[in-house]
RNA sequence: GGUCGCAUAGCUCAGCUGGUUAGAGCGCACGGUUCACAUCCGUGAGGUCGUAGGUUCGAGUCCUACUGCGACCACCA
């Protein structure tokens, strides 16, 4: 003992130890053995995996935090909890990132073939791959690391294949050729939720296609040159080129008798037909819709009912084929368009041109505008795995936090789109599909092991499918695949299902949507209870935090600033059901002011109670033979109340009341009130039982704080908890980390104390505030007379006797008589007690007045809003009865208070 | 176009099952060197709870409409 505390915490110089030791002593490893022998119930969270190229960012911070938060609480409750940790190979987002690295010397991904490009990948990936989990430790967050696991592991790549084979073999993966959102610069087919709508302004450009031959019957304008036309509009003039068709809607009366008739598509001079089909609104534009099945996936639709060729006019980068005339040819998508309109005015076919503001899909890795392409590619049927996860949303084995994002995820499943999830990348788990390349046969195989023969001819000559897998189609399997299915293990029947799944709402259909479709398919479980999506963090604007704003926080250098635990406070507070968080990346003093704030309030009031009992021993103050006095008893029973508070939000999700009501007892009333109150008694001169008392409280309230604490802030809490003296004849875990929550219910309520230091309280309060009005100086000291003392006050006052004087400045308390007269400050409290304090000499009488007089007034108010209910014979007759009397009982004191106030006005009036 | 959400103090937000005088942090103002802490302590000002109706004995809380924001989804060329 003996080495005092530095007066400011220094974070710096206490996590990183501290960490190691939590990892090196096991801490965070979760031992399926204790599951499985029912020794304990699990709790385990499975990590968001983090693109393995990922750095640390604010987002992080946020959901990892929170995912740390329940953790280390459950664990705390003695569950065997398992935070699982891990990374995504992140299929486009990584190749592109070593796409770039390559390109500085001068190289692309086809200059170094695939082998040797893959393993150019895994190279970056084995040196970068670990730094966001090195960075997660910073945070404090109590992984398993032993269980870490990639989503390209051999043993996830495993699961990765069984899934997929096993769904072929259901029926429920198929191959085909249909159009898809096709990225032109990262060459790959991309699904339907990668391609992600973006607003842009445009044009809408109305052309007109001459028919070949004049139509009776139907009143069409017609070109100088006599010949009849229809206008079709278009926002993409360069997909014309492509068109196959032209589409009216069959009861459309302008167009009857087009129907069957053809155009001539003007630069090619092609023919197509008119068709019709429901699919065309009458009332948009002209009624006329150009069909171009291979540009579009709506044309490509229609095109199928109508038996429609299509005509593909792109290159996979998007620059015009060799099926458009010679001058379009090689142009670019966007130099066609412009070409392909001005080639269309100069032959009289533009109609006109109006601005447009459209949403046009991007891709959501490079941004690039997504051109619809027909290809053949990998599907996952969806429909028959959507409806087990409704259902079982439906029946609450799923709940999602906060709530309204369930209307979402239903949405989402109930109006579900097969799933694309071939991709033409390199990076990624190769789709197990084997073609036969032997000339006669060409037999295709969907199979766990690789093969070396084909299983119909028997030849050698096998290719494997060039495509890899969408990255999701690991990250769905993540809640088991990282268990080690679908080997058997300990793990699985220990840690699956999992509990809680916290993530970004931005995933909710990318991922947590597929996860629960994936583990009631595979697993015939749901793979957690509760989703819970944390709100996004943004920048005062509201702008989301990203690095091209350059409007990020780096979470290290929070932590380096202020230390982990602040950053983890800060965020949690934050963290409102459902809110947004808003951080100023200009200004992090003040943005992590409030947990910074916090630490170094923790620390000293540490620092102050170790000081006060370092070097002898303390007693338990729940032993009989402790002689508790009222304040003691008081914040024994407000640590009770917090810790059935913090447990009861935490259960609820609601992390900024948890975090708040921490805050609130440590240091609104242990801090602000309890340490006040007992410094007299702590000194070396006190009396000794009851100093004995105030000592053993102080240790035993202050350890429940930092319980109640160390879910959020792990660091500090363990550090000073460590150093608390343990009562004599107890013992106690090595770190606080491991030690037992405190349960609601587990420590008694004290209702009497909690009234009589209540009512205390509001005294020491209403005297401040009066002495602060009057600008009494500081050091004065004052009497005061107190006259309708409650009972709940008089015990308060017999039992903390000295509380007035050292927290008040008060010299002298008259109770009754009529002391109470002359100039002076008057008050009620809430109990009733009146409260005169003689301010001679030192007030202000007529403001004093003044401030009776409004006083008067509002009292004179709340009474007639009384009367009024009290008159009102439903609320006498239906209300319950305690309400009824509360509502007679403010009456009448407020007609009491106001009888009073009347005099001591006229008092002061003729002082 | 569809679905959902939000509107409470200067700012950011709590307010959970409708029920004492609607709260917190920050900011602001005033005062404070008492041996835990100025990253602190004490005190204060600031609210017709978006608008209009309704339900109820009672509405910030429930219902309806309106206004203003926002999110997600969507094939109007």
């Amino acid at each position: 003992m003996g080495t005092t505390l530095p007066p400011r915490y220094d974070p710096g110089s206490i996590e990183k130890a501290l960490y190691e030791e939590w990892e090196e002593r096991g801490y965070f490893h979760a031992d399926p053995q204790r599951v499985l022998e029912g020794r304990r119930d699990s709790y385990v969270i499975v990590i968001p995996p983090p693109n393995v190229t990922a750095v640390l960012h604010m987002g992080h911070g946020l959901n990892n935090t929170i995912q740390d938060v329940l953790i280390r609480w459950r664990r705390m409750q003695g569950r065997e909890a398992l935070y699982l940790p891990g990374t995504d190979h992140a299929g486009i987002a990584t190749q592109n990132v070593v796409e770039r690295l390559i390109a500085d010397e001068g190289l692309t991904r086809e200059d170094l073939g695939r082998e040797a490009f893959v393993e150019r990948v895994w190279a970056f990936v084995e040196e970068t791959g670990s730094t966001i989990l090195e960075q997660l430790r910073a945070i404090g967050c109590s992984c398993d690391w032993t269980r870490t696991r990639f989503t390209l592991d051999p043993g996830l790549s495993s699961a990765v294949r069984e899934v997929f084979v096993r769904l072929y073999e259901k029926g429920l993966v198929y191959r085909g050729e249909y159009i898809i959102n096709w990225c032109p610069r990262c060459l790959t087919a991309l699904s339907d939720e990668e391609a992600e709508g973006e607003e842009s302004n445009g044009r809408l450009v109305h052309l007109r296609y001459p028919l070949r031959e004049p139509v009776a019957g139907v009143e069409l304008p017609t070109l100088p040159d006599g010949r009849q036309y229809v206008v079709v509009a278009t926002t993409r003039p360069e997909t014309m080129l492509g068109d196959t068709a032209v589409a009216v809607h069959p009861e459309d009366e302008r167009y009857l008798g087009l129907v069957g008739a053809h155009v001539e598509l003007p630069l090619t001079g092609r023919s197509i037909p008119v068709v019709a089909d429901a699919y065309v609104d009458p009332s948009f534009g002209s009624g006329a819709v150009k069909i171009t099945p291979s540009h579009d996936p709506n044309d490509f639709e229609l095109a199928r009912r109508h038996d429609l060729p299509g005509r593909n006019v792109m290159t996979p980068d998007a620059r015009m084929n060799e099926n458009v005339p010679p001058e379009f040819q090689d142009l670019d998508r966007f130099e066609a368009r412009a070409r392909v309109t001005d080639a269309l005015s100069k032959l009289g076919l533009i109609d006109r041109t109006e601005d447009h503001t459209y949403t046009i899909p991007h891709c959501y890795r490079c941004h690039t505008v997504v051109e619809p392409r027909v290809s053949l590619q990998w599907f996952v049927r969806m429909k028959p795995l959507a409806e087990p996860a409704l259902a079982a949303s439906r029946d609450g084995r799923v709940r999602f936090t906060p709530e309204r994002h369930l209307a979402v995820y239903e949405n989402w499943l109930e109006n579900i789109r097969d799933w694309c999830i071939s991709r033409q990348l390199w990076w990624g788990h190769r789709i197990p599909v084997w073609y036969c390349r032997a000339s006669t046969c060409g037999h295709m195989m969907v199979a766990r092991e690789d093969p070396d023969r084909c299983a119909q001819c028997g030849s050698t000559d096998l290719e494997q499918d060039q495509d890899v897998l969408d990255t999701w189609f690991s990250s769905w399997l993540w809640p088991f695949s990282t268990l080690g299915w679908p080997e058997t293990s300990d793990d699985v029947p220990a840690f699956y299902p999992g509990h809680a799944l916290v993530t970004a709402q931005e995933i909710l259909f990318f991922w947590v949507a597929r996860m629960i479709m994936a583990g009631l398919e595979f697993m015939g479980e749901v793979p957690f209870r509760d989703v819970y999506l944390n709100g996004t963090v943004r920048d005062m604007q509201r702008r989301k935090m990203s690095k091209s704003l350059g409007n990020g926080i780096d979470p290290l250098e929070v932590v380096r600033l202020y230390g982990a635990d602040a950053l983890r406070y800060t965020v949690i507070d934050a963290q409102g059901l459902g809110t947004d968080i808003l951080m100023d990346p200009e200004n992090l003093d003040d943005t992590f002011a409030t947990g910074r704030n916090l630490a170094n309030k923790v620390w000293n009031a540490g620092r102050f109670i170790l000081m006060n009992v370092e070097g002898e021993s303390v007693a338990d103050p729940r032993a009989d033979d402790v002689p508790l006095e009222l304040a003691d008893r008081w914040i024994l029973s407000r640590a009770a109340a917090a810790a059935a508070e913090v447990t009861r939000q935490l259960e609820g999700f609601r992390f900024h009341e948890a975090a708040d009501a921490v805050y609130h007892f440590f240091w609104g009333e242990l801090a602000d009130w309890y340490v006040e109150l007992v410094k007299h008694r702590v000194r070396d001169d006190a009396e000794p039982a009851s100093r004995a008392a105030a000592r053993a409280t102080l240790v035993a309230a202050f350890d429940q704080a930092l319980r109640l604490l160390h879910p959020i802030m792990p660091f500090i809490t363990d550090a000073l908890w460590r150093r608390l003296p343990v009562p004599a004849g107890r013992t106690r875990e090595a770190s606080l980390m491991i030690a037992s929550w405190p349960e609601p219910g587990g420590a008694p309520r004290d209702h009497d104390a909690e009234a009589q230091m209540g009512a205390l309280m509001e005294l020491i309060g209403t005297i401040r505030t009066l002495r602060s009005e009057y600008d009494a100086p500081p050091a004065a000291l004052i009497r005061i007379h107190l006259a309708n003392v409650s009972g709940a006050l008089q015990a308060a006052l017999r039992a903390e006797d000295r509380a007035l004087h050292r927290l008040a400045r008060v010299e002298q308390v008259d109770i009754g008589g009529n002391g109470a007269q002359g100039a002076g400050a008057h008050a009620v409290l809430r109990d009733g007690t009146e409260l005169f304090v003689p301010l001679a000499g030192m007030i202000d009488v007529d403001r004093e007045r003044e401030r009776l007089t409004r006083e008067l007034q509002r009292l004179d108010q709340q009474l007639q809003a009384a009367l009024v209910r009290l008159d009102n014979q439903d609320f006498v007759r239906r209300a319950p009865v305690d309400v009824v009397e509360r509502e007679r009982e403010k009456a009448a004191s407020f007609r009491d208070q106001r009888e009073r106030l009347a005099v001591k006005l006229a008092a002061l009036g003729e002082a």
